[in-house]
DNA sequence: AATGAATGAGTTTTCATTCAT
DNA sequence: TATGAATGAAAACTCATTCAT
């Protein structure tokens, strides 16, 4: 329900209704409507951090990490599509919730961090801000998500894969060290 | 009201509140609620606009017109913090406003003609999905306005103009043609 | 649950609770929750009723008669102060049970009778109206108890036989035959 | 509607009816349901205790003052029936605004007072508890009020003053001096 | 005897919008 | 212009009760 009509637009008995249920059930399992959008979050966010997290320990090359961290994110738009809408739109951009959730910068935080190490190793050049360069990588990540949610950008197998390549390969070309004495 | 709550949690009341005024007058003004965030929306965003589709016709090199345009709407963040918190947030992700107003997907547009030009210059890559390579560029700035929103980012006058050199850096170099092998 | 938190305030889920099983048990045994506070008044109340109208059948003085009964309601607070509390608060004082439950003003009607033949004998004073004087001799004993349920009274054992004796003594005195040129 | 039907069983729409208006409109002046019932208590019980506060620092003779108490409580029966029932039903014998509302218990303590001050004086007996005696007067006066409201007294103006000259008289000869060693 | 998922009527509450003043 | 009382549709939420297991 709230990947097809959003959070505010979609009532309690839309919700329960979806679910083949009397809207008085969902007060059994949740205790609010709020705390619905909450738990979808957290079942699903959770399982993303902690693959990131997974990635960011492993001994990989910066530019494969930021791969596999680029490839978890937009893939789970083809296996949770419903999902990814939600977490776009209703979460990620919500004052609310961004005050509530602390979990929500955490895969910005990780791409920092892999940043930060792949500088230390010469590896990416060293005069980008880690902090800035993350969010930049992210967003790129989360507004082709956003494309497809919204329906701007063509979301087929082979559209998911070439999103991913376009946006590891430009950035981490973007990053490489090489490139330091650009401007 | 609305870049601090959000469109929905905003009440007209508090609006009204916000201007000094009682909620009537809001309606000597505005037809409803929706129209006030339209006209937020229509007053700033159609500026925007004008001034990027300037940077797209003028002779300058791809990455010149890329450093501008990510300069317009970067340097909007310090004259109009709350204005462009509202574009980001409200107007940018919402399905309603997106099907209204088709002028929302026109910086990205114009970022994607830039691209193809350069493309035929010889100046970029010519291997990227332009469209793709647009949304990646205008996500970038995207979240770094984001970030600067959410307060995750610092946003003094140095930091803004850090960042714009850093995204159109970045960004550029990741396009440019030298790198068409990289992978 | 009834007397912490009030008829009207208790759920079914919090009586259940209580007493150790689901919810749905306690529609084996009462029919719905309103016939749970009747049984817990025609099981209490009727007990107390019928030990009174024995006072009332024996052949003490009225002031004796009147001690017995503002024993056996106040001590029973020792006993059952729960009990107490829901007869006092939910039922003493709720319309719907009191046209109901016609037992309801049976304490006082005793009392009254005990008063008239009381002032027909010549023991106690004959200018009293014999009702009004019933509901404040039931008054008096009532908001001790209300006081104790509610905290505001000290209720170990010698303050209950100390307020016994000060309200059976107070009151005797006032309505005793002697005292009627008092005004 | 609360005198009438008990605050639970009153609906905010009827209350709105009964007054003329959309049940919206409650909301523009009152929080929540709940808060009527508050506003009603503490604009009646407000100036009832005040009054009685008033009588306290008189220089009148203890049974004087408690003449007093008992004409400025038993006469608001008279001039507000309904908020008497209100106050009666819905507030004093509740445990949730029990605890919540300390003023409640402002009148016994000021009769409380009287007494100590006529048992200093030799006017009332020395070996009561005032506080239990307090509670036994205030008590009696209370389930007048109780046999109004229910209707189980007759309420007419000669009713309500012969009750009060009952009340007064009943308890402030059985507080009065000379009976000390009646039992 | 016991559970607790499931129901849905009934209530409170919210809030954009209207409109007399 | 300006106010804020008034409206009422729409929504969230509660909870006694039922019933398959």
């Amino acid at each position: 329900m709230f990947a097809r009509k959003g959070y505010h637009t979609s009532r309690v008995g839309d919700i329960a209704e979806e679910a083949g249920v009397a809207h008085g059930l969902l007060y059994h399992y949740f205790s609010s409507k709020d705390e619905v959008l909450e738990t979808i979050f957290r079942e699903n966010w959770g399982v993303l951090v902690e693959r990131i997290h997974a990635v960011e320990q492993s001994n990989d090359s910066a530019r494969d990490q930021l791969r596999h961290v680029a490839a978890i994110i937009l893939r789970t738009w083809r296996h949770q599509p419903d999902v990814v809408r939600v977490l776009v739109r209703e979460i990620a951009r919500s004052p609310e919730m961004q005050e509530r959730i602390s979990d929500l910068v955490k895969p910005i935080e990780a791409i920092r961090h892999i940043i930060e190490r792949g500088q230390e190793s010469g590896e990416l050049r060293a005069d980008l801000d880690p902090a800035l360069a993350a969010v930049v990588f992210y967003g790129g990540i989360d507004e082709v998500l956003t494309g497809w949610v919204l329906g701007q950008l063509p979301s087929g197998v082979a559209d998911v894969e070439a999103a991913e390549r376009t946006v590891v390969e430009v950035l981490t070309a973007g990053f490489a060290a090489s490139l330091a004495a650009a401007d």
